[in-house]
DNA sequence: TTGTAAATTTGTAATCATATCAAATCGTAT
DNA sequence: ATACGATTTGATATGATTACAAATTTACAA
């Protein structure tokens, strides 16, 4: 949990492994799949199906949409201060069914990209 | 495509798999990860990354939203006529990013499924 | 302290969706 | 009928996630 808290990163199971690994030698990836899974049911940690290569978490649960880079894979966070319509889906209701999360996920190609890429035909 | 234009289900590559083995007996799954992945890129059919286990497709490339229940494992299609709201998420911008993806994924239970659950409360 | 049972953590092995890739098949123009 | 490029196939590999039993740790009573 602190690691989620301190590391705005949106890690995978993976990352958070290696990050954590060299402290607490004996940590086992199990550990970690169970742990996250609880704190997401507890809702204290975000699950993001942003992309589906592997699951990504977020510590910070305050109502927020994600872009990722097709690119280089990175995940911006998108709070509402920036775009105010995304206070409106912490409070999305459809018809009788009962809506307990919420997703906002955007995908493309994020600035820092953009700018290599035209970079890279500019050298050819 | 045809598959998916007439069955609005959101299958996954299995449910394609399992309904057209029967007529093309030759069909590969090989050819269905292919295809998809082609009609995805050309922007011929959208890929719903709205459950960690595995990914759906859907030949509706109109601006709509899902609801996935978690129980019964159906997508509902939200559109903006019932939902305005949706109508604004086709054209979000992200500063100066290229945003060429915009999903919005809602779950939770069903208006069936929570029926159902009723029941089976009193029952007991 | 010590013993003990419950809770947590671990590591190995299984599972399952998806990717890889060479071989087989098909379509089409000669 | 032939040849060649494009498509499809199926066997195999990969990699994230899960299952589960064994090992370890914790909490607490004696």
């Amino acid at each position: 949990m602190k690691y989620l808290l301190t590391h705005k990163t949106h890690p995978t199971v993976e990352e958070i492994y290696d990050a954590l690994h060299d402290e607490i030698t004996t940590l086992s990836k199990t550990t970690i799949y169970n742990t996250l899974k609880l704190f997401v049911e507890k809702g204290a940690a975000a699950q993001l199906n942003i992309e589906d290569k592997c699951v990504h978490f977020d510590g910070d649960i305050s109502t927020h949409a994600h872009f990722m880079c097709q690119r280089c894979g990175t995940i911006y966070d998108i709070y509402p201060s920036k775009m105010p319509i995304i206070e409106d889906f912490a409070s999305l209701q459809f018809g009788a069914h009962n809506v307990q999360n919420v997703q906002l996920n955007l995908t493309g190609i994020c600035e820092k990209c953009m700018k290599n890429k035209n970079k890279e035909s500019k050298q050819k």
